[in-house]
DNA sequence: CTATAGATTACCT
DNA sequence: GGTAATCTATAGA
């Protein structure tokens, strides 16, 4: 019965995420993330998620068309879009019909294992609650690679997402330093959570 | 081609 | 609060 389990699960994700990224992004919250690293795994548990749509959005990656960097977002919904901005990583899940390129972006969790692994990467003085504070932190206390970009997070692979218990209440707001569509609010988070990120509008120049 | 900006963070004052 | 770190992509000459 296990293999049947365990299809059953995996269907039920690939549904949930081929829906649209503003309804996916909310449902993750309570998700666990892990990469199984060559040092052990590192998980933790999102707590702060952003909705990117595609190229209808003007503040996604994928506003302008297809382009070399951002070739993951198009594939189908599950795969991880892993980009670099300026000098850190940050990591999606595609969601939607495969094609849309619209993604979630995770923003914020709470390691749940392997801290000492996510710890070596961050520094020994961080704060618990700060690991993974921000998709830049999120993304180093994975130990995340650029070569992960484009992985199926649904599969055996060494990154995988899978879903928790649905958080009872969740906090909207704007998304966090994007210039264009300021006011679309499509940043969820678990309200008074410690792990959250603080809000930051970017400056308009 | 050069200039500029970005879904950021850490460290300095 | 200001700035430096460092890669991709766009706009304009």
């Amino acid at each position: 019965m296990q293999p049947i389990r365990r299809t059953e699960c995996g269907v039920a994700l690939f549904d949930l995420l081929a829906g649209r990224p503003e309804d996916v992004a909310p449902r993750l919250l309570g998700a666990t993330v892990r990469h199984v690293t060559d040092e052990g795994p590192v998980s933790l548990v999102l707590t702060e998620t952003e909705a990117y749509g595609g190229e209808a959005d003007p503040a996604s990656h994928a506003w302008r068309g297809r382009r070399p960097r951002n070739l993951s977002m198009y594939m189908p919904a599950g795969h991880a879009y892993i980009y670099q901005t300026r000098h850190h990583l940050a990591l999606n899940v595609v969601t939607g019909p495969q094609d849309e390129a619209s993604a979630v972006l995770l923003r914020a969790g709470r390691v749940t294992e392997g801290e000492s692994l996510a710890r070596a990467s961050r520094g020994p003085q961080i704060a618990a609650q700060r690991l993974a504070r921000g998709p830049a932190n999120l993304a180093r206390s994975l130990s995340l690679t650029l070569d992960l970009d484009g992985l199926d997070l649904m599969g055996e692979g060494p990154l995988t997402l899978t879903l928790g218990d649905q958080v009872a209440r969740i906090d909207v707001g704007p998304r966090v330093g994007v210039t264009r569509a300021q006011d679309v609010q499509w940043r969820f988070s678990v309200p008074g959570d410690s792990t959250v990120s603080a809000y930051r509008r970017a400056s308009l120049r």
